[in-house]
DNA sequence: CGAGATTCATGTGAAGTATACCTTTAGGCTTAA
DNA sequence: AAGCCTAAAGGTATACTTCACATGAATCTCGTA
């Protein structure tokens, strides 16, 4: 066993492919960022004056997931920052936070706690009414003149559990600073965020907008040969490979993120196999591989009851052999799943909707069909892969307790 | 034998109910002046 | 007196139920050749 081990290992450390994997990881920071030179420069060009200790207008950036957002602003930011210190002049703040973020998520709260603490103050976890809060914000930053920079990352997030007067009580702090001057870098992935705020928050968030538009194959080409580069070694990939891992994430809007996921998983896929190259193969596997990932997840953050309904349908698959499943037999075996798993047990018709739901998120296939005299029904089929199927099932054991 | 009626098992739509969650409001209580 | 907190009241979204009606091909019925 040892040996065998040893073996492992020394395949491992001699074979690895990777030169750097963290150059895949979504949380690096590249030192440039191709294909947004525009995007950039109007960020860049609308912060600027903070540099000479002006007000700037707040500025709201949004595009779809994995179109450089984050960074590009980050990049800018950490710039302006940068040459602040090499002025010597001491009057810019620049917070970023990130509303996704669970601890900070919650509420306005939070938030502000969160701010506090990036400025070096503290305030405790709980207690003080919220306004207080605010308060010992203001002291903080107004005991000079300066300018503050805000950046809220995933924005709608945060309006989405907190409300937008959040953001208008932010806007309009700035009348009550003697010194200091606030302004707001909102980013977005949702496109319709601004749509549904409060009009006063709309026109004061929104002085400044910048779309950032999905990249294209070719884009995404580049991007990943400058990443691949420093993150494997010399010769490790194919003819081809980077050109499809670029349309795979073409087709999904254009994400660079699912697209260097899907070289790296690729890669360690390659590495696995003690393959010496990603071939055009490794990423096909690595794309099934995220998309099944998907699919567990989907199928483990589904409410019990759908749970329940799935358990049942794949019951019947396992049972049945092939045979067509028929919304009858589903709801049958259901009654006893549920009856076993002490769980309520709901009517036929809302098993109906559920089923269509399944649908609908491809987990199974549903054609209405009418069987004559035996009246109407779903015909239904399992669409999951095999391997799948054997993950899915322990997951709804699990979850389910059987 | 074939046209039409019947039938079955469930699909589908509308409307109602229960529940959880959130916001608002009012009134009592604490606190600071 | 002001401001905070809590409890009750009101509002809203979600998940589900109930009722009612729609479907459509296999099957039955019955008139006709």
């Amino acid at each position: 066993m040892g040996d065998k081990l040893d073996k492992l290992f020394e395949i491992y450390a001699s074979q690895s492919l990777f030169k750097n994997k963290t150059v895949l990881q979504s949380n690096y920071i590249p030192g440039a960022i191709p294909h947004r030179d525009t995007q950039i420069e109007s960020v860049a060009s609308i912060l600027a004056p903070t540099l000479r200790g002006e007000k700037v207008s707040n500025l709201f950036v949004y595009g779809k997931t994995g179109t450089g957002k984050t960074i590009s602003v980050q990049h800018v930011c950490n710039k302006i920052s940068q040459k602040v210190q090499e002025m010597g002049t001491n009057n810019l703040s620049y917070l970023f936070i990130n509303c996704k973020l669970k601890k900070v998520s919650d509420t306005e709260y939070r938030i502000l706690a969160e701010l506090i603490n990036e400025l070096g103050g503290s305030v405790p976890a709980t207690g003080l009414p919220t306004d207080q809060v605010y308060a010992r914000f203001i002291e903080l930053i107004d005991q000079k003149k300066q300018v503050v920079l805000i950046v809220l990352d995933e924005i709608d997030q945060a309006v989405k559990k907190i409300s937008d007067n959040f953001i208008y009580t932010l806007t309009r702090l700035n009348s009550e600073l003697k010194n200091a001057q606030i302004c707001l870098v909102g980013i977005s992935n949702s496109l319709t965020f601004m749509d549904n705020l409060d009009p006063r928050v709309r026109s004061s968030l929104g002085e400044e907008e910048i779309v950032f538009p999905p990249y294209n194959a070719l884009q995404l080409q580049d991007i990943l040969k400058e990443r691949a580069e420093t993150a494997f070694k010399e010769g490790v990939i194919e003819e081809g490979v980077i050109a499809k891992c670029a349309a795979f994430a073409a087709r999904e809007h254009g994400d660079a993120r699912r697209a260097l996921d899907l070289l790296r998983v690729a890669g360690e896929l390659a590495e696995r196999e003690n393959s010496k190259h990603i071939t055009l193969l490794h990423i096909d596997t690595a794309n099934q591989k995220i998309e099944k990932d998907k699919m567990l997840d989907i199928i483990e953050s589904e409410p019990k009851q759908f749970q329940l309904v799935l358990k049942s349908i794949m019951q019947l698959d396992k049972q049945k052999n092939s045979e067509s499943i028929f919304t009858g037999d589903v709801y049958n075996i259901y009654q006893e799943v549920c009856e076993r798993t002490k769980n309520e047990v709901l009517t036929q018709r809302r098993v109906s909707d559920i089923l269509a739901e399944f649908d609908m998120l491809g987990i199974i296939n549903a054609r209405v069909i009418s069987k004559g005299r035996q009246g109407r029904t779903r015909e239904i089929k399992l669409m999951l892969a095999p391997q799948i199927k054997t993950k899915a099932e322990e997951i709804l054991n699990a979850t389910l307790n059987l």
